[in-house]
Order: structure tokens, then sequence, then C-alpha cells
DNA sequence: CTGAAAGCGCTAACAA
DNA sequence: TTGTTAGCGCTTTCAG
């Protein structure tokens, strides 16, 4: 409450340069002085790689302690070339999708001795940029971008720029659930098989009966969203079928946008017995449309997500969804940026997905 | 694929000191040297708050496109005291709570120009003091550490000391969801009114003509749920009500806790009308007990939540429960940590809650 | 085993 | 308006 201006009477309260001012930490200096050693005899026993001896050293670890010392890290980080931090550019940390992955990525950095820097662009591909950009100025181990693409080409070429300049300062760009960049460019890429996930989920579906099965989801633009819509194809495709594009609806991958395509479709008069959305999240809202109609899910109406966040269980009915393996990716994707000795220069693994079943599909008598 | 060892024809490739090597990025002085000027000059022209001829300006700006130069964010900081950079400490990023919060500091740090750390810490009291430690190492702007606080006497001088370490070097303590360290200490403390929320709640619920209210949630240990229990105690007493000790199950804030009590509770025969989860986490698992076991909600047994998380909508019956304005938490600390003036050494802002509708408490005829 | 000296990349006096 | 000079705190040769 009141400031307890007497002072003097601190423990372990190191020099006060000038009265009042802040910013006054001890320096390896400091703790040399206190020590009766030089700068560099406090150095060797900060680093610990060197000989020093064991009754210097523990007066150097007394003074250090004395003088509550912490190291400068980036004094530290000014003479070695990295900070040994790596940078996650994510959309949103607020999806769960995202923030499983966030935590793979967080997990995984700490275990390889590496601080963790978050970003968020909210969609916007200008910030993503500059975001990278920043990193670069923080010299990040490892810059990590997850979430799709954008069809653009002088975003593309800016940043296939940043995958080099990173390289170049021994840094490392990773896309993760994203295209690579091209042929060349020295960027590790960790994706999942949106393409197979969506194709085994729709076999899922047609298998069941349905023939008519709306999807949903953001269309253009994403990169995720076309090797879904592939996969949806090709499954119908090898019945024989062909997906009615009337069906199809392009809009976002929200919940809110699942509510209200799903009212629309409804209110459209068109029919489908099944509705494959892009994402759980998009499902959810699909859930509410369709029970504030009357329908039954799965009797009237089946319903199927994307991606497996703990969401699709709590769904009534629980959805059946696409595993993603989310924190999976996040950790593979820091494994594979600090430690690229294994592979060529162009990185590209491709994690798996698969269905799981729940009740929003379940047919009567399964 | 194959490397493109030719070299030599690629554009804008700073010097290369040796061959192969990697961290090689430009500095002020190749800048300087390229733009026939010196390295202050350079340093003006970046820093922007300083008189620069409008021609060499442009010189320097030029090289620097050309030698795709970025500053040394540590060589900068080295300079200065700081780095821009605020940190931010949390059990885990997963839970739709935190991430919430986490959204807003990430955002008030951006909007005040910082970069933000990220660090979990996965409930280990120890983990928190070593996160805290290195981000004094950081230099950081600002400490943000969120959750349930340990009452424990060793860690709550560390954390104390720690306070102390950081306004001495220029920075700031700030927690957020936690009980102030104590008078004198210089940390700020942004919580919200876990005891109001609880009362009003509970009022909510007797005043619906529950008279047996079973309490789930974590009791001991954590500042947070003694808050909670006081309220909904204090709501029982104001209507000469006491809770009955055997409804007040003490576990952890997982739906899983919250599925296996409600389980155990309906198991034990214990009487009661109304579940008061201490999370909407809680709450969601024992929706799916209830559900599971015939119970219909509300009309057998109501349900209410805590926190307001997003999942509270997506659960059936849609959940009653406590908003917490998580963004603004997150956003505030940041905010009273970068702009202290107003206020003496000890913050402490305590922002509101309130009782959110829903159907889960819903009585018939309401 | 320890000390002295140089320098990482940048900024900020102090001159010119 | 610009250049020169000194460090910021640490690591790291190179001597001793």
């Amino acid at each position: 409450m009141t400031r307890t201006n007497l002072g003097e009477g601190d423990r372990t309260v190191p020099k006060r340069t000038g009265p009042g001012a802040g910013g006054d930490a001890s320096t390896v200096r400091d703790v040399a002085a206190r020590a009766g050693v030089s700068a560099s005899t406090v150095s060797r026993v900060l680093g610990g790689t060197y000989p020093v001896a064991a009754a210097t050293r523990a007066r150097v670890l007394r003074a250090m302690r004395e003088l509550d010392y912490v190291v400068n890290a980036h004094a530290r980080a000014l003479g070695g070339a990295t900070n040994k931090t790596v940078a996650f550019v994510v959309d949103d940390v607020t999806g769960p999708f995202y923030a499983h992955i966030a935590r793979g990525v967080e997990e995984q950095a700490a275990a390889e001795g590496r601080l963790c820097m978050l970003c968020t662009t909210h969609g916007d591909p200008q910030r993503v940029l500059a975001v990278v950009e920043t990193m670069r100025e923080q010299r990040a181990d490892a810059v990590i971008v997850v979430g799709g693409a954008w069809d653009d080409k002088a975003y593309h070429q800016r940043m296939t720029h940043f995958a080099h300049a990173l390289d170049r300062a021994g840094s490392r760009l990773v896309l993760v659930g994203r295209p690579p960049l091209g042929p060349g460019v020295p960027a590790t890429v960790v994706d999942y098989d949106n393409e197979g996930g969506a194709f085994a989920m729709t076999t899922h579906l047609l298998s069941g009966g349905h023939r008519r099965i709306a999807y949903l989801g953001r269309i253009s633009g994403l990169s995720t969203s076309s090797q879904r819509i592939r996969g949806f194809t090709r499954a119908h495709e090898l019945l024989g079928l062909a997906p009615d594009p009337e069906l199809i609806m392009d809009g976002a991958f929200t919940r809110s946008y699942g509510y209200r395509a799903a009212h629309a479709l409804l209110a459209s008069g068109r029919e489908f017995t099944a509705v494959f959305a892009a994402t759980d999240m998009i499902a959810a809202g699909v859930v509410q449309a369709l029970r504030e109609a009357g329908r039954r899910i799965p009797d009237d109406i089946a319903v199927a997500g994307y991606d497996d966040i703990p969401l699709a269980k709590d769904v009534h009915p629980a959805l059946t969804t696409v595993n993603v393996p989310q924190e999976e990716l996040g950790r593979s994707a820091v494994r594979l940026a600090l430690h690229r000795t294994e592979l060529a220069d162009s990185q590209h693994l491709v994690l798996g997905t698969h269905v799981v079943l729940r009740d929003s599909t379940r047919r009567p008598g399964d």
C-alpha cells in the first residue's frame, strides 16, 4: 500500500545506480566484482561448459544469488546467432483446432529448450507477412505458420522470399496444414491428409445409403477446402455418382455459418439426407439449426464434421467426424524445424486422418 | 527439389562470409557501406525519429531493400532496457477459458506494439517459477500469470520475490484471476468477482425453489474455488439455509470429473434437484452423466456452470452459467501493466461477473 | 585454471 | 544534416 521509501533495510537489493530509476539489473561484472573474479570467469560458470575451480565457482554462484542475478537473454543472443525461440503464427488461439496445435508446438518447443512466441493474424494475409518479418528480427530458430494459405500471387512470392531469407539466417519456415510453396523453396511442410479424410467420410455416408449429401464450408481461396471438396467428389465418382452442385454451399468456417446455411438449405426445399460440414464448428451450427427445425439426427438427416475437436463429443448427438492429429502436427512442426538433417531441404510430412464414428451418422440398427 | 548450387545468379543475396554457412544476415554497416553513409545514419533512418536528408534516406532505404536487411531485435534490446515483449504464462492454452484470456492478452499486446511470449505450465507450480525466471532473462515488459494460485508458502515467497525483482528491472508482474500477493508487493492484480458470481447463481437456483443443490468442483488449494464456495454458502445463509456438506464434492476442473462425480452422486442416493458446477467443463460432464442416467434437464435436475465459455451454448440443453469477461481480463492485464501511472504500486482491478440464463435451469413455465 | 581484450549489432551522445 | 566514438551485457579467443 504505502511505499517504504526508507529502504536500505531490504536484503539482497543490488546496487542502485541512480535514485529511483528502474532497469538496474546486476550484470556479470557486478557478480565478478563481488566474487573477486573476472567477468569471463562468471561467464564460464554460467555456461557450465568450461573448467572452473570448485571454490571459485562456489564464490561466483553465491555472488549471483546474493545479487539476484539473471543473464540478459539479449546480450547472450547477440553473440550467438539464435534466441532459442520458436515463433508460432496462427489465425486465432481461440479456435480449439489451432489451440491444440499450439499446445503441441509449445510442448515440443519447451522440450527442446525453446521459448515460444505467439502471434495471431485474424485471417489477414498482410498481418501474416508482417509477423513473419518481425520474427526474422527476433532471430527465431523457427517460424511456424498455421492455417489456410491464400491463393494470392504476391502473398505467395513474399512467403517464398521469407523462406529463403530465414534459411539464409539459419532459421526455418514451417507451414502447417498448408500446401508447399514450391520445389526448391527451403520450407518444411507438415500437413495432414485432407482429401483422404473427406474421401473416407463421404464414402462412409454413401455406404450408409445417402445419395444427396450437402457439403457446407468455405470453398474458394483456401487450399484446405479444395482438398476436402476433391475427396468429397472422388468418393462420389467411385460409385459412378456426382455430387449435386446445388448442395455445395460456400461460406465460412464458423458455427454461425453452419447455422445459417442449414436453415437456408431447409428453406430452399432442396432434398438432402446428410450434411458433411467442412469443420466441426460448422457442424455444431448445423445440428442446432436442424434441431430447431424439428429434424431428427441422424434419423432424418445425418451430420458429419471434420477436425475432431473436443466439441464434437459435446454436441448432441455426438458428432461423427474426421480426426486430425492436432497436437502431433504442432510437435512435428517444431521437431522437423529444429532437426532437419535427414531429408532434403524441402521436407514434406503428411500425417494421416481417420473417420471417428459417433451418433450423428449412426443409421437405425447400427 | 535439387539445389541450385550454381548460385551467383540469385539477386539480392547479401555477402556470403564463408561458404555454406548460415547466419549471415546483413547489418547496419553493410547497409551503410552500400548506401555510402555511416552506420548512425542508417540507424537514424531505422528509428525514423531524427532528421535525415530525403535523398540520403532514399539511398539507405534502397540499400536495405537490396540487402534484404532486417534489424536485429536483440542488438536493439541490448541498448534500451526492454524487448517490447509481454509474457503470458498459463496452465494450458487448450482450455477455452484460458484461450480467450490469451486472445485478449495477445490483441492488447499487439495494439501496444508488443510481442507476446507464451508459456504453459501444466498445473506445475515449479514450472511457473521457472518460466517467470526465464521471462526475467528475456527482459519482458510485463509477465502475466493466469490461473489459480497455490496455497504454498514457499511458492508465495518466490512469487513475491519475482514481483520485486521485475519491478526493480522496470518490468511488471500481473496476476490474473489470482489473489494479491500482499500489501506492498509491486504486482498488478486483475481479477473477476468470483464470489459475487457464485452468490448470484446460487440465489437464482434457490429462488427457483431448489433447496438441495450439489456443488461440484475443486475445493481445496485453489483461491478461485474457495471464493466460489463462499458465494455459494452466503446465498444459502441469506435465506436462513445452509448447504448440505454431503452435496459438496471435491474434485478437478475437468469434464471427466463432472461426469464421474454426477454418476457417483446419483449412485449415492443423496437427494438433490440442482447441480452447480464450478466450471462449464464440469457442467458438460454432468449433463452427459445425467442424460445417460435418464434424468431430464432441467425438469428433473437443473444444471448451472461457471465461466461462460462457448461450449456452454453447445451443450444441450444450453447451460445457464456465470459470465466471466475473459478477453477483457487479458486486455486489462496488458493495459495496466504497461501504463501504471494512475494508481499506487499495488493495483487491484476486479471485473464484474453476471448470470447468463439459458435452458439448463429453466423451470417449466418460465 | 583465470584474466584481458575484442566484438556481436545497434543506438546515442558528442562533434563537425 | 551527418560522422565519430562509446558503450549495452555477454561470450570468446588469446595469453598467462
